[in-house]
DNA sequence: ACCTGTGGCTGATCAC
DNA sequence: GTGATCAGCCAC
């Protein structure tokens, strides 16, 4: 018997309208808006696809109906239910009016539709709305094989080893591969404007719903838009024939901020594997570069090699690029089912817009009026402490499950303007349905069967754990900022009473992180009824956990400490410890002076650093263990503003970008090594890219590196010599 | 026209 | 040298 692996039948998405939207119609893959506002939809039905040209009124949201009074638009305002701040409906008979009228109201308001305090909440795309307004979907009752995807790689002269008086820019092939099973063909015809007409006629009659790449948008779409235009090709890729276009864009991922151009084509979309790996990577927090070497390295994947032949590297780097895609695209391809946003912009957009849109969908089905985005305010965040410097042995760690989440079920939590109370309701469900699909994952007998599970489960609980970050979030139309602070208060409150009990009870706090304690236990701890004990002092509703056991441990400073596991592994938390900026040799000093101390006890990491030192010394330790990765949070460009404005220090990586041969974007990474001969010299002033690196002529500044060898040492040494107050307990 | 949050450590630079 | 500040990175 075929498991049929969708959501449809795995939980009860009819009876959570707000959570899964109110129509599941089967098979979407694609809205598509033309120019005039009409709207086409996609589907799959048994594979084939079937189009259709749907009716739909667009809507904007308004505070009050004065703006109507002047408009020249023909519309229908509906009263909303409820007393919050957007108290209208405006519905229209086509999206010029829409349009019309938003911008009739943003001239009228002097405040464009966005601004915090604009009296319209419109939303500027049609596709959208007209998911958020008929509650459907994308890809509803579709298993992510099912969606017709093709894999694009393209390779210019400067990728290959090519003649010198070749242009580098100049496409010589472009490799397609079918989904993750399908053969890879490569096109590469010598004249360059029959190549990309070749590669148009072949997306055309592959009729792909999605187009993958790895650096889609920065790289290849970008060459095939430059070359095209200088041959004036089209680039018809649309299903209607439509042209390829692009828009300027920005992505925030943590702290970096991403411009691209998103390039998008009618009844498509895109999806790229680059962006992807950034997302991934905020919580791994593994790869130092983001190209598809690096990537389909860390994920265990064959890619091509300079020196392969074309087909090889294109047979290579397309297999990589939908593997990688299988593994990073499954979260968003569940999630696109849920939220009423394409695949591209549930990819795109952030966990807490996607969120707001839950909450726009169901007010908008409900017919109940919107509350105005909140005054922005800070409010403090989780308890942070360390009690204890140096070594310690045999270490507990406990924390509470879904800390926030618990704390927000538990006192109800939920925004102060959700008059339909969907918030909590919300998060009870993901709850439930993590469980399940918990044990779903458990129970599973086919590896492909857990793995949709496996999914499953990481999406709910990636969305779960978006709840609260969304009541801090300004641009939210329901976020709650006292709200926010009573979930970390309550968050500090229950960690401080952990630990006094824990104290009570003979323990030895080392360091605390906003819902998790790393102690040494006392004698009372032997037995497993402890944690029972612990739970029944707090209160119903959260559940503290053991969460394991560890030999050593290392506490350096706050959010910074090693683990020393059973089985030998080394757990290295905190930026000062792990940090990708540090130099490798560095980190593995590091490393290796805390290895020592534990297990060989303090004093012992004195021969490591003699150990570096001569190695140094000796010139064994290569320019890659020596140099510096760092990644360009501004564009070069935005940093030469800043300079020149008086704004920022001067950064050797930013130096370095600018000088190069090659443009430099914001979210790029750069390895670097400090030349010169004096121990103290001006970093920006005296460092080079590794790949100018000459072995010929080395020019590494050994007295530089020795120097902050040293340094490291005197910073690590005295923390390290710390041993705890008293012997541990055997439990 | 886009964007989940707060807390903490460290290195580089600069003003003194 | 020292302290302040910024930028970058990381924990949760």
């Amino acid at each position: 018997m075929r498991v049929r692996l969708d959501l449809d039948d795995t939980i009860d998405l009819a009876g959570n309208p707000a959570l899964f939207g109110a129509q599941r119609r089967a098979g979407l893959v694609c809205v598509q808006a033309d120019r005039t506002g009409r709207l086409t939809t996609f589907r799959r039905v048994e594979g084939a696809l079937e189009t259709e040209e749907v009716e739909f009124e667009p809507f904007l949201w308004v505070k009050d109906l004065e703006f109507l009074e002047h408009a020249m638009v023909e519309c229908r305002p509906e009263k909303l239910a409820g007393d919050n701040d957007f108290g209208y409906l405006i519905h229209f008979a086509d999206w010029s009016q829409a349009r019309a009228l938003s911008e009739h109201i943003a001239t009228l308001s002097g405040r464009y539709a966005s601004h915090p305090d604009s009296p319209q909440l419109f939303i500027n795309d049609l596709p959208t709305q007209y998911l958020l307004a008929t509650g459907q979907t994308y890809y509803n009752k579709m298993a992510i094989e099912e969606v017709h995807s093709l894999v694009l790689r393209v390779y210019t002269a400067g990728d290959v080893l090519a003649d010198p008086g070749d242009d580098p820019a100049r496409i010589v092939a472009v490799a397609l591969k079918e989904g993750l099973d399908g053969a890879c063909r490569l096109l590469d015809d010598a004249e360059e404007s029959k190549l990309l007409w070749h590669l148009s006629g072949s997306i055309k009659k592959l009729d792909p719903d999605l187009i993958q790449g790895h650096n889609l948008f920065k790289r290849d779409l970008q060459r095939l838009e430059d070359r095209a235009k200088l041959h004036k090709v089209k680039l018809g890729w649309g299903r209607g024939g439509e042209k390829l276009s692009a828009r300027k864009s920005r992505m925030v991922v943590a702290e970096k901020q991403l411009d691209y151009r998103r390039f998008r084509v009618a009844g498509r979309e895109f999806s790229d594997s680059w962006i992807l790996s950034v997302l991934h990577d905020v919580s791994g927090r593994e790869l130092l570069g983001y190209d598809l070497e690096e990537v389909a390295g860390h994920f265990g994947l064959p890619y091509g090699k300079r020196g392969d032949s074309l087909e090889e590297r294109a047979h290579k780097d397309t297999a990589a690029i939908a593997g990688l895609h299988r593994t990073l695209c499954y979260p968003y391809f569940l999630q696109t089912q849920i939220f009423p946003l394409s695949f591209e912009n549930v990819m795109l957009r952030g966990n807490a817009t996607r969120i707001n849109h839950l909450f726009l969908r169901e007010y908008y089905r409900q017919r109940h009026s919107i509350p105005s985005k909140p005054e922005v305010e800070q409010f403090a965040g989780g308890l942070t402490a360390q009690e204890h410097e140096g070594c310690a042995y045999g270490v507990f760690h406990c924390d509470v499950a879904s800390l926030y989440p618990s704390l927000i079920i538990a006192y109800d939590l939920g925004p102060e303007f959700d008059r339909l109370g969907i918030f909590k309701g919300l998060l009870e469900t993901l709850r439930d349905f993590r469980l399940l699909t918990k044990s779903r994952e458990k129970q599973a007998k086919e590896e492909k069967e857990a793995a949709f599970f496996g999914n499953l489960q990481t999406t709910f609980k990636i969305l779960i754990n978006s709840f609260y970050g969304y009541l801090g979030f300004g641009q939210g139309h329901f976020a709650d900022f006292e709200k926010a602070a009573e979930v970390t208060r309550g968050g500090r409150e229950l960690l401080t009473r952990m630990m006094d009990w824990l104290r009570a009870e003979g323990a030895q706090i080392l360091e605390v992180d906003t819902d998790g304690i790393y102690f040494v236990p006392s004698e009372r701890f032997s037995d497993e009824g402890w944690i029972e004990r612990l739970n029944q002092e707090l209160p119903r509703g959260v559940q503290v956990e053991f969460d394991g056991r560890y030999p050593a441990m290392y506490c350096h400073k706050m959010k910074n400490y090693a683990l020393l596991e059973e089985d030998g592994g080394l757990i290295m938390r905190g930026s000062g410890l792990r940090s990708r900026a540090l130099e490798p040799f560095l980190r593995e000093f590091i490393e290796e002076m805390i290895r020592s101390a534990l297990t060989l006890g303090p004093e012992s990491h004195q021969s490591v650093y003699e150990e570096f030192e001569k190695r140094l010394q000796a010139g064994e330790l290569g320019v890659d263990d020596l140099a510096k990765t760092e990644t360009l949070i501004d564009s070069p460009a935005t940093y030469s503003r800043k300079i020149s404005q008086g704004g920022r220090n001067r950064a050797a990586v930013y130096e370095l970008a600018l000088a190069a041969p090659r443009i430099y974007q914001a979210g790029e990474s750069l390895s670097y090594y400090v030349t010169g001969n004096k121990a103290t010299v001006t970093a920006y002033d005296n460092c080079k890219r590794v790949e100018e690196f000459d072995p010929e002529h080395p020019d590494v500044n050994c007295k530089y590196y020795l120097r902050k060898l040293k340094q490291t040492f005197r910073k690590f040494d005295p923390i390290l010599r710390k041993t705890p107050k008293r012997a541990p307990i055997k439990v």
